[in-house]
RNA sequence: GGAGGCGUAGCUCAGUUGGCAGAGCAGCGGACUCUUAAUCCGCGGGUCCAGGGUUCGAGCCCCUGCGCCUCUACCA
């Protein structure tokens, strides 16, 4: 018995915790080992329940989530990551000291049983169990089994009795591997290959955003976590891998809210020889695909609420959107007509914003989170995207698209640039004010020849609070980052 | 970083105008061999987030700190 942790915990748990200590002593002392090894089953209890059959012998496994003792008989429900399936155990079947011994057993013990099935009065899939043995005791009370576990911060510090106790967010990750699952099989089934490239990187390069950094001892030097695989994927497209993606964690050095988390996980697509169209094509069969698999349906939600992914998606250019919300004379205006419009309706922008500062702001905050069902929003203003190629027929422009869903930016996508000169220009203009250094070892890959290519970024953790309906990203994220305790 | 809200039993939550700290579930004891939020009888359980202040008296009012939530800021 580890003393120290009884006394460290508040009094309450310890009294719990006390009880179920002396209910493992107990069993032990009736020749039941506390913490058993492993158990054969027949089956986990979906796969008991599918092959059901009266009468028919089986073994299984599993966690004790409520118990009803009535007397000379007892009820349970045992729980295994597949399914709950309801056990029954009587005096008579089981004999008068494994009987007993059972009537030890707390909720949340682990367990294993052997018996027969039956269906109850109640109609009922049920196993009369006629042996058990205990696999692991629990020491600590679950949740209450009713209201579930309800206080935020415990939900994510101890995700597990999350997981235990409220199905829903059970059911919201076993989707969010689903939706994984079928985006890998997607892409295979187009010819791409899943790549890993460097999660610490010397320069933190392919986006604009804050890094964290870390020490690598043996090299003497700071490293960065990557804010994206952007740059190194664009090496193997010179390198002759002309299909690739890579679906893994980002790191951002920013704030925490509803829809951020300083880890997430990205979906980056290169494929060679096309370009921003390919990709709308790609990622509007993409999405349909994964929501048509995993959900069965286009059509998530009810109501006026409800988003259609039903093909084809809406299209507008920048411009349009823009001019939409505040007049079609709107780039003929002065910087400061349009500051003051801007701020008339709302926007807290500062004295000297650049003319492209206004107007995205507007897009951002008037526009974007208006666009409910899927919209490409195209022909992005040059400067805000440095590594795509510039439109052919109006050189503001570049060769992009951001499709939208429900307000919020789900995957940008470019033609992407493969002009070694035009690329050292824009990224070093950009990186004037910035401490971001031009990441030289990308532009030599691009001087031997990158070919054109489209490509995509998909954040998938918004793609999945999509499909499954979550307010929020720690609802999508097992472990989501906390403060320190 | 800024503003607002919240913090009470293991869990979910009440707590009136500042006047003895409450319920349900869970736990313990008892009854009960088809229950499934089992039921019935009885019992125990509190650093009211922490520290300070006002008051005869603070879960409640004031101040400070901590944690969480929402909005906001940062964020290709």
């Amino acid at each position: 018995m580890n003393d120290q942790q009884t006394e460290d915990a508040p009094q309450g748990v310890s009294e719990y915790r006390a009880q179920r200590m002396l209910n493992m002593e107990k069993l032990r002392e009736a020749g039941y080992a506390p913490f058993g090894g492993a158990f054969h089953t027949t089956g986990r209890l979906s796969e008991i329940r599918a092959a059901f059959e009266e009468d028919a012998g089986v073994r299984a496994a599993g966690r004790l989530v409520t118990i009803r003792k009535m007397g000379k008989s007892i009820f349970a429900d045992l729980h295994d990551g597949t399914d709950r399936f309801q056990i029954f155990v009587q005096k008579n079947t089981l004999g008068e000291e494994a009987f007993a011994a059972f009537k030890l057993l707390d909720v949340g013990d682990l367990v294993g049983v052997a018996g027969e099935l039956f269906v109850t009065r109640m109609g009922e899939q049920t196993i009369r169990i006629e042996e058990w043995t205990l696999l692991a005791k629990s020491l600590l009370p679950l949740p209450e089994k009713w209201h579930g576990l309800k206080d935020v911060d415990a939900r994510y510090r101890q995700r597990y009795l999350d997981l235990i106790s409220n199905e829903d967010v059970r059911e919201v990750f076993l989707t969010r591997i689903r939706i994984i699952e079928e985006i890998r099989s997607f892409l295979k089934g187009r010819g791409f290959l899943e790549v890993e490239t460097p999660m610490m990187q010397q320069q933190a390069g392919g986006a604009a955003a804050r890094p964290f950094v870390t020490r690598y001892h043996a090299l003497d030097t700071d490293m960065y976590l990557r804010i994206a695989p952007e740059l190194y994927l664009k090496r193997l497209l010179v390198g002759g891998f002309d299909r690739v993606y890579e679906l893994n964690r980002n790191f951002r050095n920013e704030g925490l809210d509803r829809t951020h988390n300083p880890e997430f996980t990205m979906l980056e697509i290169y494929q060679a020889y096309t370009d921003v169209s390919g990709m709308r094509e790609l990622i509007e069969c993409l999405i349909t695909h994964v929501a048509q698999e995993v959900l069965g349906t286009l059509v998530i939600g009810e109501g006026e609420d409800a988003l259609d992914l039903t093909p084809p998606w809406r299209s507008a250019t920048y411009r349009e959107l823009v001019c939409e919300e505040m007049g079609a004379d709107w780039y003929d205006q002065s910087r400061e007509t349009r500051l003051t419009a801007a701020r008339e309706r709302g926007l807290d922008l500062a004295e000297d914003s650049s003319e492209i500062g206004i107007t995205h702001e507007v897009y951002e905050k008037l526009i974007e989170r208006k666009l409910v069902q899927p919209t490409f929003v195209t022909r992005l203003p040059a400067e805000l995207i440095p590594l795509a190629r510039r439109s052919d027929d109006d050189e503001r422009t570049v060769d992009v698209f951001e499709l939208v869903i429900k307000g919020q930016e789900i995957a940008p996508a470019y033609t992407e640039l493969n002009d070694p000169l035009e690329q050292r220009a824009r990224l070093e203009s950009q990186a004037g004010d910035d401490a971001q250094a031009v990441d030289e070892e990308f532009l030599t890959a691009l001087e031997h020849g990158m070919p054109p290519a489209g490509g995509m970024g998909v954040g998938v953790d918004r793609l999945v609070m999509l499909l499954t309906g979550s307010e929020a990203i720690r609802d999508v994220i097992l472990f989501p980052q906390l403060k320190p305790r």
